[in-house]
DNA sequence: TTGTATGCGTTATCAT
DNA sequence: ATGATAACGCATACAA
């Protein structure tokens, strides 16, 4: 038993002999093919139960020359963000029947140019690609020979498919909402300084876009730099800004980590969320709900991005999406928490009030 | 172009024509075959890169009989614990060269059924495994013909591998902890009335045993039914404990999702974490030290859990592993943070003391 | 050191 | 409605 032929090594030809049919007939039986005599299928759906046979998907793909198997490949499994969008992910491509192999960059070039050509390519019709580490200047990488959907801000107007949503004026939106609340000094943490690409140049921008509507300048104390947007890093951002002694009363935090973080630091230092400081994130993660205070978050409407992203990566797959790469732009919605606006709004959170 | 051949349809042939050579020298190139002339490896690697040729894994499967894949079944990815898990999980498997196939079950009996006996097991060389719907009365159905390494505390005694740590021990010490901070009216949140198997049942046991030993009764009304254990059902399990009026001092979440239901609901009362409630939790997933107040838990070792059940699985595999399944208990220690000693800990919560 | 030939388990193309 | 048989692309036993 141990190690070996640990399949049972139950092929086609036993199912076929037991059942007295040929190989064909088997494989017509497994296949749904409809013109089978009732009696026939029985018998080889005894044999096949019988034997415990399970087709060799290894011998089918060869044949076929399509693996059913799409890749997704994200910064890191542990980042709250990716899991679920991972989750998501998972369950659009059953819909389709289709299985998905998860690949982790840790964001690094490296990792994120192996990706692009891996021999897990032949594994995988297709990919998804969320990539934090290349940018515009590798644009032409993505011009390769196999179906890819994009993800995320690193990479537009590229090659190859893209699913994203407006970012500059989600995070305009987000902005503006904690100006309308009455904010005045609020802080940027995540920011990646002179970078013209990625998330954070773009949710700096609908930043900057809703202060100068408001007629405030942007004060570059309150911009707080973190290359990674891990909890950690938004906590250490908060502490060095606190530790300047830089006035704040309200933070924007490029994603709910970085948020999450900034509350922690505020928390040990006894500064009242939203009372003196008013915090709000982005991606809406689970985490975001509940935290303590619950988090204002920006809702970029995770499910459909996966949704869209298969749908057209599977579309590529099968060759029935336009010759052109497509841009899809998502919505996305503003769920306002405690944390912004005070306990007055003491819902159970999974409902914070979501607004257009 | 579109769709049908997307592989540029290049195989060995292709390469050993344009190199000059047979196919089996260009598979000796590509597998790493010590004795093969220079100048013959080099006009090879050349037809290699100008042909942009790459292996079909799946031929070099059904040729071979294994994957280099390996399956990851777990309930959910978008519960942080699974999540993280996952990523151990893959970058243990990484350091050996072999792929995770990560599968959802939504922790469903039907789908866990399924992961048992799916196509996909041709798919993969083995699988790492953690139910949590099927239970002791299921142990059969895990004598399957492939290498199992099993996960979690559904299944005791069965025919497969197993990792998993002290619960009750665990649990044990992290009510003692409690106690020894004067805590006296300890809730338990996530308890499965009626199970004798599974995690629910030894951790509250290890519960009951630290209260006895402290020599106080266990109240019915302190402990908290919660069949799933997400955030959402902690935070209803604790209001309507607190609904009810039961006096409370501390809280142990049966895991740390729960437990940040419990601060949410705390917090949305105003009731002071831990001046007048103690929260703990389990699992130490990154969100405990980053909650507020950061939240104490019990660290189970999931890298060590990780690492142990793939250098298991992958022995299984090779066929190097004993006989007889192996049950490995894995080390735990308790991370005490805030949410249970108050702020004269104000540490940087990564760090927060680690007490075997 | 390299080449030839065979088979892994399917699906698909013909026949029948 | 079913059967015989040829690929799919690779790795390897065996030969040279």
């Amino acid at each position: 038993m141990a190690g070996k032929r640990r399949q049972a090594g139950v092929t086609m030809h036993d199912v076929a002999a037991i059942a007295g049919v040929s190989i064909k007939t088997v494989s017509n039986v497994i296949n749904g093919y409809p013109y089978i005599r009732p009696e026939t299928k029985e018998r080889v759906e005894a044999a096949i139960a019988q034997l415990g046979y399970r087709v060799n998907i290894s011998a089918r793909n060869l044949r076929q020359g399509r693996t059913g198997m799409i890749g997704l490949a994200v910064p890191e499994l542990s980042l709250p963000y990716f899991a679920e969008l991972a989750d998501s992910v998972i369950r659009a491509a059953e819909r389709h029947g289709v299985i998905v192999l998860i690949e982790q960059t840790n964001a690094t070039r490296e990792r994120e140019l192996e990706v692009l050509t891996s021999q897990r390519r032949h594994l995988t019709d297709g990919l998804i690609f969320s990539p934090l580490a290349l940018g515009t200047e590798d644009r032409d990488l993505f011009a390769v020979d196999y179906p890819m959907v994009l993800l995320g801000e690193r990479i537009f107007g590229g090659p190859a498919d893209h699913v994203t949503m407006s970012n500059v004026e989600a995070a305009r939106a987000a902005t503006r909402h904690l100006l309308e609340t009455g904010r005045r000094r609020i802080a940027l943490i995540g920011a990646h300084e002179g970078e013209t690409v990625g998330s954070a140049a773009l949710r700096q921008q609908g930043y900057e876009q809703a202060l100068a509507e408001a007629g405030l300048p942007v004060d570059p104390a309150l911009i707080g730099e973190a290359g990674l947007w891990h909890r950690a890093t938004g906590a250490e951002a908060m502490d060095r800004m606190l530790d300047a002694g830089t006035p704040v009363d309200a933070v924007f935090g490029l994603n709910d980590a970085l948020a999450i973080g900034a509350l922690h630091a505020l928390h040990a230092r006894g500064i009242a969320v939203p009372d003196e400081v008013a915090v709000i994130g982005f991606d809406d993660i689970e985490d975001a709900a509940y935290a303590s205070p619950p988090l204002s978050s920006v809702a970029p409407g995770r499910e459909e991005i996966a949704r869209i992203a298969v749908d057209l990566l599977l579309q590529r797959v099968a060759g029935t999406a336009p010759a052109e790469p497509v841009e899809v732009i998502t919505d996305f919605a503003l769920a306002v928490r405690e944390s912004t606006v005070g306990a007055g709004a003491l819902v159970r959170p999974a409902e914070g009030a979501v607004v257009a």
